[in-house]
RNA sequence: GCGCUUGUAGCUCAGCUGGAUAGAGCAUCGGCCUUCUAAGCCGAGGGUCGCAGGUUCGAGUCCUGCCAAGCGCGCCA
């Protein structure tokens, strides 16, 4: 329909151009948009506002010239030139109805395109560090990649989604050293915790497994683990020097294979719960890339000969740096340390190769609000290996702050003081924080109120979407307890008698959802489908209110069931996309 | 100090990429259930769009400068 409109105004200023009254070369850039005042038509344009400056005309001079210039054309009931020179449209009603007859035809498939025309996109997001179970803050991103992947493939790239597992680096080293202290303590020894160290109870559980399936077989004197070592903070040292030593320390006495065991269990049994964890979620991923394999399978190297290739490479004080400030970022960045460790900027580098390598059109990045600093040097990276940096799209995703009524939650991850995702499902169910992380643009900071979401009352806008669905369903049953009949081809062919104003305007929304669809996609931007569903559940309701579906009139009754089942499969689709339930009965 | 993000109703937030009288939910106040589910609907009040300039037919939206909040500026990940 706005295509068709679009079209019809295109060969409008083809007309002025070969009239003279525009210049040939002009090419406007068509803004059509949909009115929000009924007064205003169905569609508004600004062309002639536009075109007024080029063309010495006044606006509305020039929106005369374009309205004479329209070729006719029987959907368009009339023209008004308004204002300072808009140009509204008025829509002939007939053609509203056609949409009701899409959505049933389309059934699930209503509002897919084709626009992405099976670009390749990879989306890489979560990636927390395996160092512990999710916790909230990881739940918007999760439920913000997701629904920003599902959206691409419903408009039709080809979409990978890919979690980068930290597996590598110190983080995992103190993981390990964490488990391996509690199972110490399983043996019935008594040591101190470091205060680096993770406090979490599942580090315990971890060691208790350790323990029941080993016994003692990696217990080791206290005495020889605490032999030398530098003091921890609260005895006056430093907290970072303090693991490090004894990290040393629990690799000397474990030996190397021993060690690797308890580092392997802990990784696995994380991942294996961050996994199901998002899985009960909704949330699924293609690959979980490791960074460890990056390191055995030569790819860093790989990636650090390319920028070497490329002269982006020195060295200074026994490291080896990157020149990134000559592409735009702040300073040179050491991706080998002088110990001749490489750095997880290094393992980034070889990752995003990696990317590229694979072929993907896009690739989009979902990463932390904290994480922006980071951007410029990964850009840089993609450049000196050659690549084009467009095709990298950073979305950062604000933290989510979580309060319980007016008192704001701490949370630290070492310490164990954190809400986890899993906590939070458990508290307010899938649907709910599925809806609330995504309600809001992602770039804006998010207030979490937990007691609110946890109330299960009506301030939840997710019930209010499901109840319209739940309502659409229950008009169905009552068309069987009070003897009617539906005849759905019936209605169809009495589409015209939908004459009321709720009925229009609940059509004109129906006709939107594949644009929102589409700009939701590719803007990245998912709460402007939440929008778009509570504007429908609303017109939905406010309909309700207003008239009787179930009516004596056969024909009226029929085409008003024919328009409040596309609103069910709209909403069904919607949701679906959203992987939010849509429950029959409330 | 530099950089990124944010600032819109009492609170939480939209605002369709520069359009017509700035919207919604919650909260407050007043109405609507013998009729398809009241987890609903109708109505009222509530605004210096952080502040000050600028760009143009037109600015919450763009540019500049301030103010405030959050985050970031490691041979951590």
């Amino acid at each position: 329909m706005k295509q068709k409109l679009e079209a019809l105004i295109l060969r409008a200023v083809e007309t002025l151009k070969n009239d003279g009254v525009l210049a040939g070369d002009l090419s406007p850039n068509i803004i059509l948009e949909h009115t929000r005042d009924p007064q205003h038509g169905d569609f508004a344009s600004n062309l002639a506002l536009m075109l007024a400056g080029p063309a010495q005309l006044k606006p509305r001079q020039m929106a005369e010239k374009i309205v004479a210039a329209l070729p006719l054309e029987s959907s368009v009931l009339r023209v008004e030139i308004a204002g300072p020179g808009f140009i509204n449209f008025f829509m002939n009603p007939d053609s509203q109805y056609q949409i009701i007859k899409k959505i049933h035809e389309e059934g699930n498939c209503f509002g897919l395109s084709e626009v992405g025309a099976g670009q390749k996109v990879q989306v890489e997001f979560v990636s927390a560090n395996p160092t512990g179970p999710l916790h909230v803050g990881h739940g918007r991103g999760a439920t913000y990649g997701s629904v920003v992947a599902d959206l691409l493939q419903a408009v039709g790239f080809e979409v990978h989604r890919e979690y980068y597992v930290n597996d590598a680096g110190r983080q995992m080293d103190i993981l390990a050293a964490s488990i391996w202290l509690r199972y110490m303590e399983e043996c019935g020894e008594v040591l101190p915790f470091p205060s680096n160290g993770y406090r979490g109870d599942y580090i315990r559980e971890i060691a208790d497994d350790i323990h029941n399936t080993s016994g003692n077989e990696y217990r080791r004197p206290v005495e020889l683990v605490l032999e030398d070592l530098p003091p921890d903070e609260p005895l006056g040292g430093d907290k970072e020097t303090h693991i490090d030593a004894l990290i040393d320390r629990v690799k000397t006495l474990l030996g190397s294979a021993a060690y690797q065991d308890f580092f392997q269990i802990g990784l696995k049994t994380i991942i294996r719960d961050i996994k199901a964890d998002l899985s009960e979620f909704g949330v699924t991923f293609q690959t979980w890339f490791s960074e460890r394999m990056l390191m055995d399978n030569g790819a860093i190297g790989q990636a650090l000969a390319r920028l070497q290739e490329s002269g982006y490479l020195y060295k200074k004080e026994g490291a080896t740096w990157f020149a990134s400030s000559r592409l735009g970022d702040e300073k040179d960045r050491v991706v080998v340390r002088d110990n001749g460790q490489s750095t997880y900027f290094a393992s980034d580098i070889a990752y995003h190769m990696n990317k590229l390598d694979r072929g993907y059109d896009r690739i989009i990045n979902v990463w932390g609000a904290d994480h922006h600093g980071y951007i410029p040097r990964v850009r840089a990276a993609m450049q000196a290996l050659g690549a084009d940096e467009s095709r990298l799209t950073v979305l950062l995703v604000q933290f989510a702050v979580l309060y319980r009524g007016e008192e704001k939650v701490q949370m630290s991850t070492r310490s164990g003081e954190f809400v986890t995702l899993r906590q939070l499902r458990n508290e307010v169910g899938k649907d709910a924080a599925r809806f609330f992380y995504v309600m809001r643009r992602s770039e804006q900071h998010m207030d979490f109120d937990l007691k609110l979401a946890t109330e299960k009352t009506n301030e939840n806008p997710v019930y209010y979407v499901q109840y319209a669905y739940a309502r659409v369903c229950s008009v169905l049953r009552q068309l069987d307890e009070k003897g009617l009949s539906r005849d759905s081809l019936l209605g169809m062919d009495s589409l015209e008698q939908l004459k009321e104003t709720h009925e229009l305007s609940l059509m004109g929304l129906l006709t939107r959802y594949p644009e929102v669809l589409q700009k939701a996609a590719l803007n990245y931007e998912p709460h402007q489908l939440i929008n778009f569903l509570r504007e429908l559940a609303t017109e939905f309701h406010t309909y309700y209110n207003a008239h009787q579906f179930l009516v004596e009139d056969t024909a009226l009754r029929n085409a008003r069931l024919n328009l409040i089942t596309a609103v069910k499969q709209v909403l069904s689709n919607g949701l679906g996309l959203l992987k939010i339930n849509t429950p029959e009965v409330m």
